[in-house]
DNA sequence: CCGCTGTGCTTGCTATTGCAAACGCGCTGG
DNA sequence: CCAGCGCGTTTGCAATAGCAAGCACAGCGG
C-alpha cells in the first residue's frame, strides 16, 4: 500500500544524471546525500524531502523549480510566459544555441499544426484534479510514454551539437534549406 | 544554513494564517494535516516536508513558491529557468517535444559551462552587448566565445524524433527568424 | 454551578526518511 | 586466479515526520 512509485521524479533525476554523464556516487557527493539513498530515489523507492530535492538540483546544476514541478510540488506557472520570449531573453546560451532552440520549437509547432490543424495537440497540462500518485505510469497523458531510446531523445544528436565531442560531418550541418 | 529558517517559515505560516483570520484547526483541515502537527510547524518544532508545505500553501491560498522561498528551499535568485518554465507551461507542444526541448536547452547550458566555467553558477544577469537576439545572419559577431560552428540544426534528427509525424518538409527550418 | 464549544498545546505511537556498512557485478591488471 | 577499483544495489538502524488521542484554558448559556 505504500505506493512504491513516487512518480517520474526519480526517472527524471536519473535521466538528467546520465545525460550529464556523472555516476550515481558523484551526484550523491555533489548533492550531499548518500549514494544508496540517491539510488532509491531514482528508482522511486523513496520520496525525497524538499531539502534533498534542492540539493540534488544543485548537484545537477538544474533549477530547483524544475525538479519541484517534476515532483508535482509546484503548480506550474500560468502559461503567461511565452517560450520564444523566454528563449530570446535568455543570456546563458549563445546566439547560435538560441537560434537552434527557436528553430526546433517552431518546427514542433509546425508539425503539430500539420497533424492537428484543429487547435493544438495539448494533452495534460493543468488538469491535475487528484495528485494521487497511484498511476503506474508517469503523469503524462496515456498517449505519450517517453520511451527511453526511441523517440524521446536519441542523445546521439547531442554529440552532433557538441564541438568537443565529435566533428560529425563537416559541411552538411548548415541550416540552409537543403532541399534534397 | 542547516536550519535557520525553519523558525521563520513557521512564523510566516502563522502570520499568514492569523491574517486570514482562520484558526489553526481550520487551516489544518484545509491543508489536510493534523492540528497538532501544524501547531508544531508554526512554532518551528517540526520541519515540514515539501508536500505538507504545498498543502499548507494551498490552504492559505498563497503561492507554493513563496513558502518554499521562506523555507529556504528555493533560491530566490533570478532563475535561469525562465526558458524551462516557459517550455513546461507551453501546452502547444506534446510531452515528447517538451522533453526534447528541455534536454536540448540543458545540454546547451552544460556545454557552456564546460567551455566557460567561470560563468556557470552565477546568474548571468543582464549585461550583454548584443541584447537583440536578431539572428538574421548566423555569423553575427566574433564575440561568441562558446561553441562555434556546431549549433546548427541538422533537421534530420527532427524527423527521427517524430517517427509518427509527416516529414514536414526540409526548407522550413531556415534560421531566418521572421517573427512578427 | 455545570456542561458545551472553541482555541492552541502536549503526549505516546507508527511509518518513513536518510545513512553507514556491506554486497554482487563488471572491469583492469599483477 | 585473485586483488583492486568503480558501479549500482541491498540491508539493518537511528532519527524524525506526521497523526490520533487527550490536555489546559477561555467564553457562553442553562
Amino acid at each position: 500500500m505504500a505506493l512504491p512509485k513516487v512518480g517520474s521524479i526519480g526517472e527524471y533525476i536519473r535521466e538528467q544524471r546520465t545525460h550529464a554523464k556523472i555516476s550515481l556516487r558523484q551526484l550523491a557527493a555533489a548533492a550531499g546525500v548518500s549514494n544508496p539513498y540517491l539510488s532509491q530515489i531514482e528508482r522511486g523507492l523513496r520520496k525525497p524531502s524538499a531539502e534533498i530535492l534542492n540539493q540534488i538540483a544543485k548537484g545537477l546544476h538544474i533549477s530547483s523549480q524544475a525538479l519541484y514541478v517534476q515532483a508535482g510540488l509546484i503548480e506550474e506557472r500560468e502559461p503567461d510566459s511565452d517560450v520564444l520570449t523566454a528563449i530570446r531573453a535568455d543570456h546563458l546560451i549563445t546566439e547560435r544555441q538560441r537560434q537552434v532552440l527557436i528553430d526546433i520549437y517552431e518546427s514542433f509547432r509546425r508539425e503539430n499544426r500539420a497533424e492537428a490543424p484543429d487547435e493544438d495537440a495539448q494533452t495534460s497540462q493543468k488538469a491535475r484534479p487528484a495528485p494521487e500518485p497511484h498511476a503506474g505510469d508517469a503523469d503524462s497523458s496515456p498517449d505519450e510514454k517517453a520511451p527511453n531510446e526511441e523517440a524521446s531523445l536519441p542523445e546521439g544528436y547531442l554529440a552532433a551539437l557538441k564541438p568537443y565531442a565529435a566533428p560529425v560531418d563537416s559541411g552538411n550541418v548548415t541550416p540552409e534549406s537543403k532541399e534534397g
